[in-house]
DNA sequence: TCAATTAGTCAAAAAAAATTGACCACCGAA
DNA sequence: TTCGGTGGTCAATTTTTTTTGACTAATTGA
């Protein structure tokens, strides 16, 4: 997923468009502008997705610095996951996106 | 590539993602910007692409109605490939992309 | 006539991404 | 103490995407 070597990105666009490609990240993406996000309200909400999925798309998203994970917490085991400053600033991105489709 | 009906996208800026995505589309996109297109040229430009990948990649992009295909000559062949205007419509998109990368 | 340029196609293989289903551990309520 | 919810992991398989390399066919310039 990632190349930071091999990567001498000519096309600046071209590593944040592959940050959010992948089958689920989009929506979690755009749920998350709404609120913090959990793991099973997300499994719940995205019809046909897998723990697995989510997993997957919450790990990399994280790794990238789209989102953060916070265990709220521990006893009754309660974690969420938010946009961080970076995630942030693709939401007018996005709103440019919807509004175009 | 194509899902007409079992998208019913929740998630406008999905689809729109979903077309840019893939190896090369973004570096071709950004070449198409500056001007029209032509095959071999895009082969040479692309360091590390092939025959194959300009001409799926060109394909694809065609069916998503983000570029046209124009027949210039045909006794010397010449073929260019020009940003339509939905392909066009995404620029801004483009400019935020890199403004913020 | 030979070489290079134009713009591709096709099939096979390799690599990457997504899916499936089992498994885990902890907590709280009934 | 069993059930449901929390948040995951792991391995195997399937599907999709990308790569590789051979092949085509017409045109132009030397």
């Amino acid at each position: 997923m990632n190349n930071i070597v091999e990567d001498q990105n000519q096309c600046p666009a071209e590593s944040l468009l592959k940050q959010l490609s992948g089958k689920w990240k989009p929506q979690i993406f755009r749920i998350a502008v709404t609120g913090p996000v959990r793991f099973n309200s997300l499994l719940r909400q995205l019809e046909g997705s897998s723990k697995q999925a989510i997993a997957t798309a919450l790990k990399e998203m994280e790794e990238q610095s789209l989102i953060e994970k916070t265990v709220i917490q521990l006893k009754p085991l309660h974690i969420e996951y938010t946009l961080s400053e970076k995630g942030k600033s693709l939401i007018p991105v996005f709103k440019q996106l919807e509004h175009l489709a």
